[in-house]
DNA sequence: ACGCCGATTCTC
DNA sequence: AGAATCGGCGTC
C-alpha cells in the first residue's frame, strides 16, 4: 500500500480513522536501536466540536500540528512529564486526531524494557499513553514528524483485520461520553479503563 | 502577571 | 487517595 493511499485514509474524520488504527504498527528508529509497536487501543479526538480536543479553542503553538496534512504526529506533554503520541487525521485545516493509547511491543523488546522498568511487564511495555510513547522513545521533538515519508518515524497498515470493541473515553472531563474509544476486544496490553473522577455526569 | 488544571502514572 | 511537575489558557 503506498504512503498516498494511507494518507487518504488518514484524512477521514479520526472517529472513523480510529478503529482502522487497531492492529497497524509504528516503529521509531533512534542510536540506541528500534521498537515496533502494534496498536492495541485508541481515542479520537476531533476538533471544533470535540470540547475535549486539543484543538476545541482554535489553533496555538502546542496544537498546531493537528490542524496539518493527515499522517503526522502530534505530540503533547501531560502534567508536565508524560509525552503522549497522536496520529493526525482528516483534511488538512481541520484539526483532528487519534491518541494512541496501549499497543504491543512486537519489535524492540529489551530496549522498550530498558525505557520503562526492569521489572515492567511485557504486556505492560506500552499500556498507557505515555507508556507507549516511552516504550517507543518518543519526545517532544518529535512533534510535527511525518509517519508515512519519514525515516525515524513510520506507520505500517495492519494485516489483517482485528475485532474491536468502543466506549467512552479515559481522562477526560468533558465530551468522555462520547464512545470514541477502540481497543482490540480480549487483548491483555490495553489499559484498563478509568474513568476521569473529574468527568461530567454521562447524559 | 497569577492561578488553576490537565487526553497520566506510580506508589502508598 | 496523593504526589510529581510544567505549559496552556482563562482571568484579573
Amino acid at each position: 500500500m503506498s504512503s498516498q493511499i494511507i494518507r487518504e485514509q488518514l484524512s477521514r474524520p479520526s472517529p472513523e480513522v480510529a478503529a482502522d488504527l487497531l492492529g497497524w504498527t509504528l516503529t521509531h528508529v533512534t542510536g540506541e536501536g528500534a521498537v515496533t509497536v502494534q496498536l492495541t487501543e485508541v481515542e479520537a479526538y476531533d476538533g471544533g466540536t470535540d470540547p475535549a480536543s486539543h484543538a476545541y479553542r482554535g489553533v496555538t503553538p502546542r496544537n498546531a500540528v493537528m490542524f496539518g496534512r493527515a499522517g503526522r504526529l502530534y505530540v503533547y506533554l501531560s502534567y508536565g512529564l508524560h509525552w503522549c503520541s497522536n496520529v493526525v487525521c482528516g483534511p488538512e485545516g481541520q484539526a483532528s486526531a487519534v491518541l494512541l493509547r496501549a499497543g504491543r511491543v512486537v519489535d524492540g523488546v529489551e530496549l522498550a524494557r530498558h525505557r520503562r522498568g526492569d521489572r515492567v511487564l511485557d504486556r505492560a511495555l506500552a499500556r498507557g499513553p505515555a507508556c507507549l510513547s516511552r516504550a517507543l522513545g518518543i519526545v517532544g521533538s518529535d512533534d510535527g514528524a511525518d509517519l508515512l515519508s519519514g525515516e525515524a518515524l513510520r506507520l505500517m497498515p495492519a494485516t489483517s483485520r482485528m475485532s474491536y470493541s468502543t466506549g467512552p473515553r479515559v481522562g477526560v472531563r468533558r465530551g468522555a461520553s462520547r464512545p470514541w474509544r477502540c481497543w482490540v476486544t480480549d487483548d491483555d496490553t490495553v489499559s484498563s479503563y478509568r474513568r476521569s473522577p473529574r468527568a461530567e455526569p454521562p447524559g
